[in-house]
RNA sequence: GGAGAGGUCGCAUAGUGGUCUAGUGCGCCGCACUCGAAAUGCGGUAAGGGGCAACUCUUCGAGGGUUCGAAUCCCUCCCUCUCCGCCA
């Protein structure tokens, strides 16, 4: 959602905003429409409505005033105007809802620093850590490794659920465990989020606030309640403050959660399939923050090098891309990828996406705070990013750390939680 | 799942059809008194929308209904609490 202010005063610079990331910039004149229409019969209702006020509190005083007869002629003078206002009212609703749908699938504008471009081929490498391995023999893909293993079984994921859920057995299940409570603990601790644990289900409201609904049903387990199996923490997390004034004494907030997410990846079918590179169920930790505007740029830096200094903790060769306009989807302003080096299968690996959203969410999900006593409450920018995803860094460390014997050597920060130094 | 009680402006409460433009207390802010503080007194203290403005509209958990008029009456839903049942 986007500033109605911004767009009504400054719809070119809105058009600019969307035509970088090639999006369709004729909403722009659909809202203008619905807006003012909305507008006129807004007023008009008012009028209508304080006439109507009027009315009823004179009749209000006469009866007071034991003059029966003059509030009954006065009742009787009330029904055309009372028409009037319904009629208005029923427009002004219906024209509200339009104007709200049209808002919520309006994209963000890109932030100017986000360079321009059309697709995933003109994002740009901001800074490589770390060295690819070196192995004086093939490396194998993660798949294989575990099946010698047996650290997950994908087949029996299958019976059990269905094709791309993973069943983890034995030292791949600790494993797993291992890598998300190392991570938390790593925020927590070493980066300062509040550590939280919510909910893996989500009402409609808490996903139109992130920008999930109304477009991306398709890509949500929905449950007959009419709730929802959450896609990633970002959305339990984000919507700790939907419809709350935050004190801007208490920004910026930063908490990290872990959780289960669930996606239907409609429209995946046949890509990365192999492995754990997509799956329909996966572990993460999420980041987010509340913030300032005048602070969310500096905290989008932060907050990727929050990401990556898991990564570095465990010793992983890993790259930042910042993806341009054309890449960003609907509602980043600028956004930072994280891409871990997976020498098996010879490919980069996105693990995280770090996304300045800035007021985007807070708009949706009505969260704000008071910059001080007495002032108006603003909306807040809100960040998120991955700390990180589990498979795909799971992948990696199988594929990273194999030995030409066969086994895995665990990274040392992870020793403590796995309880062995080799896999093997 | 069953029965009951509730949801009011940060908190606590009052309000069962008409100056409720929602009262009072606490908290908070300002002013006065004070060397300073406490206490006390006075004033202020929700959000959103429309309008250049004066002003006005909406919101008492949410939505609908009855009425000239709804915090108040009716219906549906959500949430909280108590008891019972079931259960990791």
């Amino acid at each position: 959602m986007l500033d109605r202010d911004l767009l009504r005063q400054h719809p070119d610079f809105v058009r600019l905003g969307i035509g970088r990331k090639h999006l369709d910039v004729s909403l722009v004149d659909t809202f203008l429409a619905v807006d003012g229409d909305y507008r006129k019969v807004r007023s008009e209702t008012s009028e209508a409505q304080a006439e109507m006020n009027r009315i009823s509190k004179s009749i209000g005083a006469l009866m007071g005033q034991g003059k029966k007869d003059e509030a009954e002629q006065a009742k009787g003078q009330t029904k055309e105007l009372k028409d009037r206002v319904a009629a208005l009212e029923t427009r002004e609703r219906e024209l509200e809802q339009q104007l709200r749908d049209v808002e919520l699938q309006f994209p963000n504008l890109p932030h100017e620093s986000t360079p321009n471009g059309k697709d995933e081929t003109e994002n740009v490498v901001i800074r490589t850590w770390g060295e690819p391995q070196k192995f004086d023999f093939e490396p194998q893909a993660h798949w294989d490794i575990a099946e010698r293993h047996k650290l997950f079984d994908l087949a029996r994921g299958a019976k059990i659920a269905g094709s791309g859920f993973v069943l983890y057995t034995g030292l791949g299940a600790k494993l797993q465990r291992a890598l998300f409570s190392f991570m938390v603990d790593f925020q927590s601790t070493q980066n300062g989020y509040t550590e939280v644990f919510p909910p893996y289900i989500s009402n409609r409201a808490s996903l139109i606030g992130t920008g999930n609904l109304p477009k991306f049903e398709d890509d949500l387990y929905k449950t007959t309640d009419d709730l929802f199996l959450i896609p990633t923490a970002e959305v339990p997390l984000t919507n700790i403050y939907r419809d709350e004034i935050l004190d801007g004494a208490d920004l910026t907030i930063k908490v990290a959660g872990y959780s289960a997410c669930f996606r239907r990846e409609a429209g995946a079918a046949g890509k990365d399939t192999r492995g754990l590179l997509r799956v329909h169920q996966f572990d993460k930790i999420e980041l987010v923050k509340f913030t300032k505007p005048e602070d969310s740029y500096d905290e989008l830096e932060s907050l990727a090098s929050d990401a990556e200094s898991v990564l570095q903790a465990l010793g992983l060769h890993y790259r930042v891309i910042e993806l341009c306009a054309g890449d960003l989807g609907a509602k980043g302003a600028k956004c930072y990828d994280l891409e871990l080096w997976a020498p098996g299968v010879g490919r980069w690996l996105e693990i995280s996406s770090c996304t300045n959203f800035e007021a985007y969410q807070s708009r949706r999900a009505n969260i704000r705070y008071r910059p001080a006593q007495g002032e108006k409450p603003q909306f807040v920018h809100i960040l998120n990013g991955s700390g990180v995803a589990v498979p795909r860094l799971y992948a990696a460390i199988l594929e990273s750390f194999q030995q030409a014997d066969g086994s895995v050597v665990v990274p040392e920060a992870l020793r403590p939680y796995v309880g062995v130094e080799r896999i093997g």
